[in-house]
DNA sequence: AAAATTCCTTATCTTTTGTTAACGTTTTGA
DNA sequence: TCAAAACGTTAACAAAAGATAAGGAATTTT
């Protein structure tokens, strides 16, 4: 993966998307945009991969992932993300350790990126250090929030009942996503999704 | 819940405790301390209540809890939390709206609390505010990195290497709650986790 | 543009899980 | 201490899901 330095235009996206944990001075910013690269995904092309070490955040400008593991020689998609999200293999960047899973794009994909060590690097600069712990503890309160959620649906609800979530709540995913990458991701085949949507073709909600 | 103050000698645990996510110096535990207050729950009495805000963050001096949803009339055990775990209902605690789920005592349970407006002190104290949001960041990151591992086995795993997992990973969950519990915990009936039981009995690992 | 691959649906068969109910045991609470 | 409630297992049947394979449509690749 080719890193170059980021253009302004994609940097002030950036700035308006972390609005939603944080707001950054001009002056914070300035710094903060030094620690941002830019990338870039052909589709299909990994972000991540089991076995490695995440060394990188990313800020989806354009484009969409899936993550995915491997099991029994068999792919198993988890999870999708889209563009103006955060993508990473969290536990693998959060830990250093090896990662689960893989990343790939779903189609062509442009990334802002920060480094583990940038990170630090912001954790540990004086004049932004305390707006980075912010940053940092909102951000993984908001997707605590998400995983939380993402779980109480697999104990409480039946794979159909997900499915009709998803598409009251999700329509993105279900209109940029592969059929059998969403049976995956509702823990069940791609055969039994579509009895799924057949039964619900003929008693729709 | 009747709020006391705490004794030293379960603060002192309490600071040990958290050392896993950072330090505390003398001067800052003095005002640390003094946010936190002590309750007891006898078995089965509620630490939270489906549609009621969580107002504190908790952390268990002994005993333990449950975490269950009511669908459909029925309890649904989704997570438990032993001694020297926090617990609460962080989605409502985080994001001040009403929560979705009971959390209950399993047996007599000594707590220490922190409430959320006492939280929010710390985090506005000039002394304390940049650990604290540097312990919120690592605490909140603490968790999520469990959340994916729990969301991971629900898509990459069966009910029953679900269980096997349980068995050598949290042997404590299996010692001390009820069996129909880590049935709804594993996603499936009381009645097909007593027959993945019998099944391992004749073909242990 | 043609060939190859991927994708979704459908059918059949097998396996697993859910549902309900019964039974004996253990735990709880009055 | 004794009655009631809660637990775990088992059985029988129904419902749902998984596995496999086949066919056609759509997409990708060359």
């Amino acid at each position: 993966m080719i890193k170059s330095p980021p253009d302004p235009a994609a940097l002030l996206v950036f700035r308006k998307a972390l609005e939603k944990f944080v707001t950054f001075s001009e002056e914070e910013w300035m710094l903060f945009a030094q620690h941002v690269s830019t990338s870039f995904l052909k589709k299909k092309e990994h972000f991540a991969c089991e076995g490695e070490i995440a060394n990188d955040i990313g800020f989806i400008l354009t484009g969409s992932v899936r993550y995915y593991h491997i099991k029994d020689g068999e792919e198993i998609t988890g999870y999708f993300s889209f563009d103006g999200e955060l993508v990473s293999s969290y536990k693998s960047f959060l830990t250093r350790q090896p990662g689960t899973s893989y990343i790939q794009a779903l189609e062509p994909t442009t990334l802002l990126l920060i480094s583990y060590d940038h990170l630090q690097d912001m954790l540990n600069h004086p004049q932004l250090a305390y707006k980075m712990e912010r940053f940092g503890r909102l951000t993984a309160e908001y997707y605590l929030c998400c995983y939380e959620e993402r779980i109480s649906s697999f104990i409480t609800q039946t794979p159909e009942e997900r499915y009709q979530d998803l598409i009251s709540k999700e329509q993105e995913i279900l209109q940029r996503v592969p059929q059998h990458y969403i049976a995956n991701f509702l823990g069940i085949t791609p055969v039994s999704l579509s009895r799924i949507r057949k039964r619900l073709l003929f008693q729709p909600s």
